[in-house]
DNA sequence: AGTGTTTTGTTTAGGCCTAAACTATTTACA
DNA sequence: TGTAAATAGTTTAGGCCTAAACAAAACACT
């Protein structure tokens, strides 16, 4: 007996289907948070925003990456506060832009970046290792559909 | 070529799939979110718990409900004292161990569940709108075995 | 140039969530 | 029986996250 209990009687199946796709992002999210705490006293959040710049060698604007992370800007004024003062990130003025900067990884928080993601790299391999190769392309393809319905619905109602 | 590296290049397709799991999570959950605030004015935690309380009509134990909702007791305590100051649930001595307690719904809490239960079938019937019947129910499927692996390694873990 | 709107980022107040320390009670067992 | 360990629940300190209000700069348009 667990989360996915709290389906209502008629058991729709829309409904199974989102308490289990619930149920599994958090026991691997769960995990990972674990990890990254044990193993690099760090949390998800510090670990996504550093994850988005390794993909932007030049940086990102504080609107791009709230927009990438899916979170409000406050959220990633104050992430971003912490990296910087742990020496992880710098900001670095946008040409033309007074109001903007770019936040970009310091060279040490390439490095610790780096040697984080190896790690997280295994740890999400071993939580699907339950799927075959096929069953990984299936749910990558079923995923992506849901993606592109919800998140179109989504821009609908904005 | 050391275990991780391997892992790296021979399977990106999971790091890619984790993702997404991810990103459809969080779409839908933005969405419910959203609209309890909007609709009901109430969060998405105290609608699950309602919602585990629901289907235990004789209440359930502070231990119980934390489990099910796999989050820790204190959280638990906090929502649970929201709800009982509004009066949708009530506390009940357990016969026969004074730490104890079941947490039921009162009668103004089950009518309050009943009317947001409703609308939440159809925003989450609406989110997954972009599957067929097959889709769903091969979504679950493998959704499933993701489940019985990555809860069987958090239990070993533990 | 002047004025109103939009965009960029921050601040604030408040709810969620955790780990760890804590109290009170029950249980195991010598 | 006496005591140590386990269990039920709460409290505390702190990080994450949001919506809304805010300040500054850029833009649109006359």
């Amino acid at each position: 007996m667990d989360m996915e209990a709290r389906a209502h009687s008629e058991h729709p199946e829309a409904l199974r289907l989102w308490l289990r796709l619930l149920t599994c992002t958090q026991i691997v999210e769960k995990q990972v948070r674990t990890q990254l705490r044990e193993r690099f006293d760090t949390t998800l959040p510090r670990f996504d925003l550093m994850a988005q710049l390794e993909r932007a060698p030049d940086g990102l604007k504080m609107n791009e990456l709230s927009r990438r992370m899916m979170v409000t800007g406050g959220n990633v004024t104050g992430i971003t506060d912490q990296l910087a003062a742990e020496g992880l990130v710098d900001r670095v003025d946008v040409e033309g832009d007074r109001r903007a900067y770019r936040v970009r990884l310091t060279p040490k928080g390439h490095k610790a970046f780096q040697e984080m993601a190896r790690e997280h790299e295994g740890w999400i391999v071993d939580a699907f290792a339950g799927l075959t190769d096929r069953d990984v392309a299936t749910l990558h393809r079923l995923l992506g559909k849901v993606k592109d319905h919800a998140s179109a619905r989504a821009d609908a109602a904005a």
